[in-house]
DNA sequence: TCCATTTGATGATCTATATCATTGTTTCTT
DNA sequence: AAGAAACAATGATATAGATCATCAAATGGA
């Protein structure tokens, strides 16, 4: 059973009345992650609506050969990428695998339409999440069809500042601890092609890191690099 | 002011009563499409809502440098790829332009937010339908990473029977006309390349096609090809 | 129906990024 | 705190697919 406050942080049910909301309380089911650990894998049943309440997890697809693309992290507050499934009854297309300690909150399938059936405003809530997940999935895809590799490692490091940044002395810290691996899983590259993008970024004072602690130092030139819409 | 039997024919609104789709079907407006017309470019504020009820037109999103790629085909029936902006009243992420003559149907967002407020159920349709197209998304956001140019092709051409395909005596007649060009766009392929592995596919007989018209000889084949979910 | 324009086929070459390989550095584990 | 394991940096090489180029075939507008 989930805390009172997990559920009223959470913008998605800020419509709900207080009454709904206990409820709901009531039946979500808060569970500790740890590193690693995959919350679901391609191809189960997706029966639960997934939250991130803290820490982060990745969703993830692979293929046969083992090669994977992370497709979104989540941060805190974020539904699961593979909660499109969920809705319409069907098995997950992708795997969510924690990134480290946490927790996220279960609630059922049933109880969630149930919530929407009877909130016409948390449902729009729902359907305007789905509308800018959709947004950011196809912002992806054409990323990955058209961007090179140095646009679309510069884009990820906006990104990341924007969803998961702290500014500090130093610069802008990414929260979300990273490997070159987890970078490039994300950007669609190598490790080694990440790498010596990072190191080159390194160089011309873009940005700076020890380990995996990741500091943005120039962020209107990363988005200079980082392809955009047309105005 | 859309026919009544084009709303009547459309899944999304199959569970609205008999009076309130009288109402939408007032209105809703349905607008006569040519080839290579814009119905929306990148930028342009999302005020309605779009149905395809004749004809094909794809969403499409473009780079600095002109290249493009094609989000999705639609076919007759399909909301446009770029509704979800509609929803949340922000300006259209991409471009949908129309690959022939045909007809869209237009509904304001204030009607359908209207429509979706007084019937959860067709909320749950449109948050199916989103869920949808977003696995769809991340699931090309996958290929585009992870896939080779022979696998994207062969997958492209796989869905395109799925949702176009005519059974005929020579194969799956793709009733959708595309150029090569068209298919690179979809496929985040150059001209050349698609028509190359076209070219192989065709020495293989898995397909066959004289101009734009394309058959599908050997399905099984293909799907092989196409890389697979983990089971 | 004819001619202009668009599209298709295919060769030659180039290049961004993957792959393979090595050594040094950081981070975990106990 | 030490040793093991994971990760980072970076060189050398390979390759899928892009790019450039040319000619043939199909299509569509007058």
């Amino acid at each position: 059973m989930a805390s009172q406050t997990s559920l009223d942080s959470l913008p998605l049910f800020a419509c709900l009345s207080e009454t709904d909301r206990q409820e709901l309380a009531k039946l979500a089911v808060e569970v500790p992650i740890k590193k690693g650990q995959f919350i679901f894998k391609e191809g189960d049943p997706a029966d639960w609506f997934h939250i991130v309440t803290q820490g982060n997890v990745k969703c993830v697809k692979s293929n046969p050969e083992g090669r994977e693309v992370t497709l979104k992290v989540l941060m805190p507050g974020d539904l699961f990428c593979c909660e499109a499934s969920a809705f319409s009854g069907d098995s997950h297309p992708g795997c969510a695998q924690s990134m480290g300690e946490g927790t996220v909150i279960k609630i059922h399938r049933k109880t969630m339409l149930d919530v929407i059936q009877r909130n016409p405003e948390a449902a729009v809530s729902i359907i305007n999440y789905l509308s800018h997940r959709l947004r950011e999935s196809q912002d992806n895809a054409k990323a990955f069809a058209l961007d090179r590799a140095e646009q679309r490692v510069a884009a990820l490091l906006v990104n990341l500042a924007e969803r998961s940044g702290i500014q500090e002395t130093q610069g802008i810290r990414i929260s979300v601890r990273l490997t070159h691996q987890d970078l490039a899983d994300m950007a669609g590259l190598t490790k080694e092609t990440t790498s010596r993008i990072l190191s080159r970024f390194k160089k011309d004072q873009l940005i700076a890191g020890h380990g995996k602690q990741l500091f943005i130092l120039h962020l209107p030139r990363l988005q200079g690099m980082a392809p955009h819409a047309i105005p």
